[in-house]
DNA sequence: ACTTATATTTCGTTATACGCAATAATAGAT
DNA sequence: ATCTATTATTGCGTATAACGAAATATAAGT
């Protein structure tokens, strides 16, 4: 009976799912159905009443979710004892961030914490913004760095690490040989497929009382500059995006009025977690920019 | 972190000894080395103070000794209770006895109880007479079938399973020629080095005022029987012994008055472990002969 | 200086855990 | 009723981790 067996169960009680609870384990579904045996084994007792449809825990498992949740309480409890007898935070945080949000941000956060904490162990991973603060919200991860939506969700402490005015780019070029000017309804836009900036976008659109011409839908920042690049339209994308783009050369920023309501990105955790010594260690070193 | 390695601690810290702690455990010492540096990183803390000479708990190792210990009571707690709600006991419990015990009362005392509880497995340990009870003491097994000694040691529980008188047997053939008669002391005498049989032999002699002539001390209650089978003198082995053995035939039990305090084989356990409903199960089934 | 005691490391082997794919079993759809 | 989709489980081959024996390192006693 291990701590990591104890979180497998406690999964498997809230979501009495072996697909999902073993998605949310980060391991097969096979493995977790081992998982429980075992664990059923040694607690001498089954835990769930299982069959191909439907997972559901017994009076048994009922009993055992109870000791399940204050045998991990009081391994947590032991640990941030243990680490504030010695002083040094230790443990593990997980973070998502965007590629692009690696190359701009990430050095300077995660510099300055490693000097800090460093027995805190961070693990990265990247991948479309997009997703970024739902991963939070699910618990995927500690933190995320993500642009600020316009209303918070509920529960998320968000902390603003740098303001990224949303630019319009133009192929330097023109496109089909003209120079475009906006706000009209002919210029071929080229914009994200959803998420903050495209928001912003279709507001300040509607704001111009003017339709846009969508020539393209595409996922990822970095895309819309190549095909701003390309010459197939004008493009939205943040500064910070444009400034760390190879292609930087080949678009110019179009100088247009009103400007776009900047990007606005920080960092995201859920409120609750700042409890944690250790989230609340990496919060706190963290420089707000407003 | 599993329950095996929070043994696995507590041992060492009660014997502030790697060799002592790894053996306890059954374990190697390397092995113990090991699950503690993995216990210790887990834990994010340093648990003992070691060198080469020494072992000794840290602050933070006292701390995670009193969490060790009420984790696993906890455990315990939490299995008990859920054998109790199914109603079926589970598990296992070890024992130790003789071979010439295994042999004679074994079968009765465990078929019966495998048939009343026959998810409780036995660990079956089989060796020299002698350190039966220390075995039990030393908590390294749950039961032993032992003679009773005549002050049984504080904290111990025995419970009779059967008498068995200790018999004067010499060879069929005389020694010698000579038929022996006792008490006397020039009969040469084969006796066990320790153990309750030899007490009480002793204390024959003296109560007869006689020293004994001792031709030699053996280990084992079937090396007596083969030593007088062979003519070397007048030994003293419990009934249960002859009657076990493959040289009775050549042997003859002398008739000897006073004879000696019959043998007392029974069942010890620790008293304390009577409260685990396992060793309690084992203990209740038991039948008492006296 | 040599020996003894003992925690740790190395190394080769063994056991365990894992993921993938196949299986079984069931509920709902056609 | 058969078919399909869903999902827990099991077989199987492989990767990972755990283990014991022996070697090593280190400090105390003689």
């Amino acid at each position: 009976m291990d701590i990591k067996q104890l979180r497998q169960f406690i999964q498997l009680a809230d979501t009495l799912h072996f697909g999902r609870a073993s998605e949310a384990s980060h391991i097969s579904p096979s493995a977790l159905s081992r998982s429980i045996k075992q664990l059923e084994e040694e607690a001498g007792s089954c835990l769930f009443e299982r069959d191909n449809r439907s997972v559901a825990l017994t009076p048994e498992g009922e009993i055992f979710l109870t000791y399940a949740r204050d045998s991990l309480a009081q391994w947590e409890t032991l640990r941030t004892q243990l680490m504030e007898r010695t002083g040094e935070l230790q443990g593990e945080i997980s973070m998502y961030c965007s590629v692009t949000a690696s190359y701009s941000f990430l050095f300077n956060i995660l510099s300055e914490f490693r000097r800090n904490y460093p027995k805190i162990e961070i693990k990265l991973h990247t991948g479309d913004p997009d997703p970024a603060i739902n991963r939070v919200i699910s618990g995927d991860e500690d933190f995320a760095i993500a642009a600020k939506p316009d209303t918070l969700p509920t529960g998320l402490a968000f902390k603003s690490i740098a303001l990224s005015p949303l630019l319009f780019i133009a192929p330097k070029q023109g496109i089909e040989g003209k120079h475009p000017t906006l706000p009209d309804d002919n210029t071929p836009m080229i914009l994200s497929e959803e998420g903050v900036a495209r928001k912003r976008v279709d507001r300040w659109f509607k704001e111009q009382n003017c339709k846009p011409l969508i020539y393209a839908q595409v996922a990822g920042n970095e895309a819309i500059v190549s095909m701003v690049s390309l010459g197939f339209g004008v493009g939205v994308v943040p500064k910070i995006v444009l400034e760390n783009s190879p292609l930087a050369n080949t678009v110019e920023v179009l100088d247009i009025s009103p400007s776009l309501k900047p990007y606005e990105v920080g960092i995201v955790t859920l409120e609750k977690k700042l409890k944690s010594p250790l989230i609340r260690a990496f919060w706190a070193q963290l420089k707000s920019e407003l």
